[in-house]
DNA sequence: CTGAAAGCGCTTACAG
DNA sequence: CTGAAAGCGCTTACAG
C-alpha cells in the first residue's frame, strides 16, 4: 500500500483473454470457439454449444486478436488512405467518405504525411501492415509510382496524370470552365489566378482550364508575379498582400484562387487594403469548404463533392480488392470488355459552381 | 490476352517476401535475418553476414510482417487517438501533435466516430488491435469509463471530469476569465453565450467560468433562448438567426461563442441582419482556429495550443505505457510520492486571449 | 557467430 | 457435431 509499484505488478489487469480461455470455460475446443465467433457455425456446431460459447465470450470479454487472425488467414485487413493534408477539412471529408465505404470490411489507416516523415518511409511502414489496398488523393507522381507497384490502388483527384489506372476524378476542368463563363458574363476582362504550391495535377488543370475558357470568352488570364502560396490561408494572405500592387497595376478585376483556403487569405488582404469585394474586385475559389458560405462576403466557388469522392473511391477499391486484381492488370482490362463487369478504369464526378457574394460585375 | 481474367491469376504479384526467402537467398537462418532487421545483431552476427542479409533485404524488398511480429513479441504496437470530430481542424491539429509524439514508436490509429458507428462498437474493434494505450479528447463520460477500464489512457480537454486520471487539460476557465475581463473592460454589461451541443465538460466550464467572471466584474451573462447549436458553422448560423431578436430585445452587446466554428456562423448572421461587428455587437470564440484571423472582422478568441495539447498527451501516454502502469494504479500513485518519477496525474496548458477586430467598446 | 525449435493466438482442412 | 493438428511469419531463449 505504501509502495506505488508493488501494489500491482506492471501491466497487471491487461492480460488478454484468449480463445483457449473461452474454450476451457465453455468446455469445448478452440476450433469451436473460432467457428462461433466468426459466425461459421451453422450446420457445424450444436445450437446449445453456440449459446454456451457466446455466454463465455460475453462473460470474459473475449475479442479476437487481429494480429493472430490476419496471420492465420493470410488476409490483409487494412486499407491505407493517403491524403496530402490532415488539417485541410476537404481531405477530412474525403477520408470520412472513404472510411464510410470501407470501414465495415477493413481497418482504415490514415497516412499523415504532415507529421513530417518522409512519405516513402511511411509507405514502407504501411507495407508491413498487410495492406489490402490504398486510396491516394492528389498524389505526387513519385508517390504514385511506388504505391501502385504491387498494391491495388485507387487514385483520387489526379486529373490527367496516369491514364488507365483505377481512379475517381473531379471534373475540375469543367468547374474552371463554369467559373470562367461566370466571370466573362460579369464583364471581367482581366483575371488573375492565385496558384498553389506544391503544384499537383489538379491545380495545374484548374489553372489551364481557366485560361482556356477565359480566352474563348474573349477575356484573358494575366500572369501576376508572386501570386502563389502553399495551401494555407495565412500563406495566401501574405502572397496576396505582396502582389496586390501588381494586381491593381495590371488592371485585374477578378482573382480566382486555387482553393477556398487561398481565397480566405485573399479576401482578408482585400479588406486590409480597402479593396471592396466584389465591387472593386471579384474573388472565387475551388472546393466549397463548409466555411465558405460564412466568410464575408460569402465565397463564390466550385463545389467539389468531397464525401462522394471518398465514398466512390472506397467502393471502387473494395471491388478492386474483391476481384483480386491489381492496378496493372486492371489497366489492361480496358481494351477487352469480355461481357464481365465493366472496367474500373475511371470515374469522373461532376462539380458545380456555387455563386455567392464574392463575385460581381467587373469594376471599370 | 483476350480474357482479362486468365492473363494473370488473381492476386498474382502480391506474394509477400518472407524472412525465409531472405534467409535462403542469403544462405543464413531465419533467426539471423530477424536479428539483422531488428538491429539486434551486434556481437551476435558477423558483420559480413549482416551485410549479406541487408543486401538481400533490399534486393527482395523485404518488410517485416507486423501481424506476425506482434504475435511473436506479444507487443502492442498501436495507440488509438479518439476525438469527437474528424472534420474539425482543431482536433486534426491535436491528432497531428499526438501522432508526432507517438508515431515513432507506435502505429497510431484514429477513431472516426463521425462515420456513424456506435463508439462502443469502435472500441470493441480497437480492442482486437492489441492497443498499447489510448488518447481520448473531450470524451463523453460513458466512453471514458469503458475505455480506461483496462487500457492506459490519457484524457485531453475534459476539465473537472474524472479526478486523478492521467490527463492534459487546457486552462479553459482561465481563458473564459480573460475573455470576461476583456469584455467588462470594454464596457459590456449584458453578455450572452452561444452554447454547444453535445455539452461536454469543456463547454460547461467555458460557460460557467464566463458567468462567474462576468459577475465579479459587475456584468452579467444573460440567458437567451435557442442560443445553442452543434459544433458547426451552419448550425450556429441558424441558431443565431433564430435568437437574434431575443438577443437585441435583451440588450445584449456581446456574444461569446462556445467555439470559433460557432462564431463564424454568428458573424454571418450579424452581417445578414445588418448588425455591425463590433460597433453594434461584439463577438468572440474559443479555439483560435487557423481561419479565425481571416474572417471579417478577424475573430477575438481564446487560443488553445492544439498541437501542444496533442504532443503533450502523446508524451504522457508514451511514459504511461513505458511504466507498464494502467490508469487506475496511476491514480493511486498520487498520494505516495516515493522519490521516483512524479505522478502523471494532470497537466494544465495555459491558454491566451487573442484580441482581434470582432470585439470593441459596448454599444449604448 | 549461427541455427533448430518452441511459441505467439488464431483459422481451417481433416478425421472422427 | 466436435476436436487434434498443421500452419500463418515472426522472435527469442537455448544449444552448439
Amino acid at each position: 500500500m505504501t509502495s506505488a509499484t508493488s501494489e500491482r505488478e506492471p501491466g497487471a489487469g491487461r492480460a488478454r483473454v484468449r480463445a483457449a480461455d473461452v474454450a476451457s470455460a465453455a468446455g469445448v475446443s478452440i476450433s469451436t470457439v473460432s467457428l462461433v465467433v466468426n459466425d461459421k457455425w451453422e450446420g457445424r456446431v450444436a445450437v446449445e454449444t453456440v449459446a454456451r460459447v457466446r455466454a463465455e465470450v460475453d462473460r470474459l470479454g473475449y475479442v479476437v486478436d487481429e494480429s493472430a487472425r490476419r496471420l492465420a488467414t493470410g488476409g490483409a485487413a487494412a486499407v491505407a488512405v493517403v491524403t496530402p493534408a490532415f488539417t485541410n477539412p476537404f481531405y477530412a471529408r474525403v477520408s470520412l467518405g472513404a472510411a464510410a465505404a470501407l470501414g465495415g470490411a477493413f481497418q482504415v489507416v490514415f497516412s499523415v504525411p504532415e507529421v513530417g516523415d518522409d512519405p516513402m518511409a511511411t509507405l514502407e511502414r504501411l507495407r508491413g501492415l498487410r495492406l489490402a489496398g490504398a486510396l491516394v488523393a492528389a498524389p505526387s507522381p513519385e508517390l504514385l509510382q511506388v504505391l501502385a507497384r504491387d498494391l491495388p490502388t485507387v487514385v483520387l483527384d489526379a486529373p490527367g496524370s496516369v491514364a488507365g489506372r483505377p481512379r475517381v476524378d473531379l471534373d475540375v476542368a469543367d468547374g474552371a470552365a463554369q467559373l470562367a463563363r461566370h466571370l466573362v458574363g460579369l464583364g471581367h476582362q482581366r483575371v488573375a489566378f492565385l496558384r498553389a504550391t506544391p503544384e499537383t495535377e489538379t491545380f495545374r488543370v484548374r489553372h489551364a482550364a481557366l485560361a482556356t475558357h477565359l480566352a474563348s470568352g474573349g477575356a484573358s488570364l494575366v500572369d501576376v508575379d508572386r501570386l502563389v502560396s502553399d495551401v494555407d490561408a495565412g500563406a495566401a494572405h501574405a502572397a496576396a498582400l505582396a502582389s496586390m500592387p501588381a494586381l491593381v497595376a495590371a488592371g485585374v478585376t477578378a482573382v480566382v484562387c486555387a482553393t477556398d483556403l487561398h481565397a480566405y487569405g485573399f479576401l482578408r488582404a482585400c479588406a486590409e487594403r480597402g479593396i471592396a469585394v466584389p465591387s472593386d474586385m471579384s474573388v472565387a475559389g475551388f472546393d466549397d469548404q463548409p466555411l465558405s458560405a460564412y466568410v464575408s462576403p460569402p465565397l463564390t466557388t466550385v463545389a467539389f463533392p468531397a464525401d462522394q469522392l471518398g465514398r466512390e473511391a472506397g467502393r471502387m477499391l473494395a471491388e478492386l480488392i474483391a476481384r483480386g486484381v491489381d492496378a496493372d492488370s486492371t489497366a489492361s482490362t480496358r481494351g477487352a470488355p469480355d461481357g464481365g463487369r465493366p472496367a474500373l478504369a475511371a470515374r469522373v464526378l461532376p462539380v458545380a459552381l456555387v455563386v455567392r457574394g464574392s463575385t460581381g460585375a467587373a469594376s471599370r
